[in-house]
Order: structure tokens, then C-alpha cells, then sequence
DNA sequence: ATATATGCAAAGGATTTGCAGCTAC
DNA sequence: GTAGCTGCAAATCCTTTGCATATAT
């Protein structure tokens, strides 16, 4: 998606929500969208700031929300109390396997796996919603 | 495995790791492996307290990890912010599927997706260590 | 003009920690 | 006797919230 239709999408998105187009809510959609890593608030915080715009941390987290709720980010839990934030935008489903020493993420994707999971919510008679698979071992660095 | 055999067991550990068998840590065990559930720090202390060993917060947090690090129990992330404990005494490897509307758990484990876990390790010269794979959806009732 | 945002600092909630007194061994 | 506990309250860490001021529309 182009980054002029995406903005639209956007604006478009916070009038329908009665939300206005703030410096602060540009500044952490294009941070979300620039980098195609898995990055804690603070990061993003972080690169907003030292790049351009004045925002807060209560700002950061106010509108990682936003694009969550609205289908531009994804929010990660790996367990370690920090939440993770990367882009939803022409980003597929997928899941993560994580280097317990180094932190480095990959992101995988495995259809059987997938179809197992529906069979396995079907047998408890669970409507599946959502699912978590992380894989944590060493990467071939850290090994 | 019978409650003395597992006393005796944890009484070793302790004195290997050069820690005191005190009634505080006893009672934890205890009912860490009475009940089946999947329960969180508080519910643990709040069961000691109210039937019977004077216990702290803070006694249960670092006896639960004792027993976490010593193969007695496991300690579960479903991603709210709370730790949940479950036995691992006689209870081999799962994982969890989770109703979001009433947050019942129900166990499962399923040898195929353990067997792809292995192969997508390998396929990104991962060694894996562990993993966590939860589904998150409504259960029959909640539907 | 005014409804909604922002930033700040204070509040939250789960968990951890420092420390003085207590208890197993 | 003494190394190792325990309880308490204070401290942490990430995240959320209340509120007065600022800003988008």
C-alpha cells in the first residue's frame, strides 16, 4: 500500500471514530509502518522523538491503540511484561519464533498448523477467536 | 507419584540448592499440586492463608519459583499481566486452549504440530527450548 | 467556538526487593 | 550459633489515567 492511500485510510478512520488528525497520531502511524520490526512503545517513542515530532509516552500509547483497534498495528506478547507493536499494513498472518539469547524475532507461517488449530477448537466445541505460537530456543548465532 | 514421595522429593531439592524446608514452602507445594487449576499467585496465597500457614505474598512468589525452577510446577503467561501456576507433577506437556469470555482452560496437546514445531525450528536453525501455544476463543457455553 | 488531544505527573497492578527480626538445622 | 527465612513496606516496571492547557475542525 502506498503510504499517500494509507495516511487517507487513516484520516478516514479517525473522523469515522470522531478522532481528530493530530502531528503526534501522523508521527507514530508512520513510525508503526516504517520499520517492519517487532518494537516496544518506548522504541517508538523514542524514534519519534528523536526524529521530529514533540510526543509523549501516554500519547505513544494512546495511539498504538488506535492502530490496533483499527486493524494498522498488531500488538505482541512474548511473556516478558513489554508489549510488541508491528504493522499490520500488507502483513499477513503469521507467528514468531524468538532467540532466548539475543531476542532476534522471525516470523513464520504454517498452514497445517493453522488447520489443526481449527480442529482442535472444533473437538472442544471453542469458537476460535485468536491464537499465540511462540517458539523460543536459540538462533544459529547464539547456539 | 504419592504426596509423601513428593515431600521427600522437594525436602532433597531444597537441601541441594542449600534452602530450608520451612512450613511456608511445604504449604505451597501442598497446594500447588492439590488442585489441578491453573491459578494464579494470589489464589495460592489466599488458599494457604485461610486454611492454614501464616504466609506472605511475597513467601508464595519465591516459593513458587523455587518450585518453577526445580521441576514442581509451571508457570503460565496468558498475556493479562498475571502469571497463572499449574502441577507439573505427573502431568505431561500441553498447551491451552482459553475461553475469553469466562476464561475457562482446557488443556490439549496434539503430536503433529509438535512434530512441525521441530521441523520450522530447524528450518531456521533454531534450537528450540520452548514454546507457548494458546488459543484464545469462546467455549461452548460462552458462544 | 468547542469537542477532542496532549503532556505531565500521579496512579495502577503484578511482582520484586531491602532489611530487621525469626527459625531451621 | 548462624546461614538462611519471613513479613512488611517500599520499590520496580510497564502502562493507564486525571486534569489543566492546547489544538484541530
Amino acid at each position: 500500500m502506498t503510504s499517500e492511500k494509507l495516511l487517507s485510510d487513516f484520516k478516514v478512520v479517525l473522523k469515522k471514530e470522531g478522532l481528530k488528525v493530530t502531528p503526534q497520531r501522523i508521527a507514530v502511524l508512520e513510525e508503526i509502518i516504517k520499520d517492519k520490526g517487532h518494537r516496544e512503545s518506548e522504541d517508538i517513542y523514542m524514534a519519534i522523538k528523536i526524529r521530529k515530532t514533540h510526543v509523549s509516552r501516554a500519547t505513544v500509547y494512546r495511539t498504538l491503540d488506535i492502530l490496533v483497534q483499527n486493524g494498522f498495528a498488531r500488538k505482541l506478547n512474548l511473556g516478558d511484561g513489554r508489549a510488541r507493536y508491528e504493522t499490520k499494513i500488507d502483513s499477513p498472518h503469521h507467528d514468531h519464533i524468538i532467540c532466548n539469547e539475543c531476542g532476534k524475532i522471525i516470523e513464520f507461517v504454517n498452514d497445517e498448523i493453522e488447520k489443526i488449530q481449527e480442529e482442535i477448537a472444533k473437538q472442544y466445541q471453542f469458537k476460535l477467536q485468536q491464537h499465540i505460537h511462540q517458539l523460543f530456543g536459540l538462533c544459529k548465532k547464539c547456539q
